[in-house]
DNA sequence: ACGCACTAGATGCGATTGCATAGAAATGGA
DNA sequence: TCCATTTCTATGCAATCGCATCTAGTGCGT
């Protein structure tokens, strides 16, 4: 119920170290004429699933996002062409999402720019043991 | 301009870590009645300035914020009376920020709330030793 | 088969954000 | 001093977010 300071400051900084580093990628991917980060991701994880798909939960839940927020961001996407939505099988409901040829292309021609823009925000501060101490830490958060 | 494994990996733990951390607090102070995070941040800042009060464009850089944000934050918090803005003695341009007794009144309680929920999304997954050194890790990244 | 609670996903609407730019005052030369 | 540049803050407008709610299917107990 009370956090110690260790625990306060951790917190301050996740914050603080999280308002630093996402603008940076943000603003290089747009610079590059590029889709936000969270495209990206949504490429990445269908790109992952392959030809099985994922549903829009699925990617709900591996993301972290909103319900709501997920289907205009898969609205917007699939109007630009990078993922394609198609009636679930199994499921009445729901649909089942794939990457396109496009979502794939785009992904690959995203990925030295934000390469590039980890390594500014989170490479250029720390060694690799330290950002391996970091993602461990991280890692126990969620 | 590669960044390493471990770099890309720390990076995508902080992004989720924070996905993960912020919606927890911020539902346990909306659950509160309280207002969002962001102006609890402002009136800490503004309680520790004093009776000197800050610049708006001190406070953003004090929070990352962008200049925007700020001003229509700062609108919104002294149409409720938290804070006070004055016409800058040494600056013809700008303006002074000060808390209200209002302002200060409401940080001291949200803090509690805060507080609770900085353990919840932080303390409950991490030692100690380990929030210290998550905190210093984080504290390179800015 | 029926009724009911639950899950998947979409959407109207108001609030907030991001972008571009405006306006007004300070600052630094020539 | 005068002009150009820079700094500080605000704001119109479009895009996005958050909330609450809606529709359609699913699945279970009877």
């Amino acid at each position: 119920m009370a956090p110690s300071e260790a625990v306060v400051h951790a917190w301050t900084r996740l914050e603080r170290a999280h308002r630093a580093a996402l603008p940076t990628v943000e603003d290089r991917l747009k610079a590059a004429g590029l889709p936000p980060l969270a495209w990206y991701d949504v490429l990445l994880e269908l790109e992952r699933a392959g030809a099985a798909g994922l549903r829009p939960f699925e990617l709900q839940k591996a993301m972290l996002f909103t319900q709501y927020n997920l289907s205009r961001l898969v609205d917007r996407m699939s109007a630009k062409g990078y993922v394609a939505r198609a009636a679930s099988a199994e499921d009445g409901r729901g649909q089942l999402l794939t990457i396109t040829r496009a979502g794939r292309a785009l992904r690959r021609r995203a990925w030295p720019v934000y390469a590039a823009a980890i390594d500014a925000a989170v490479g250029a501060h720390l060694s690799d043991a330290e950002a391996r101490t970091l993602g461990d830490l991280l890692r126990k958060l969620y």
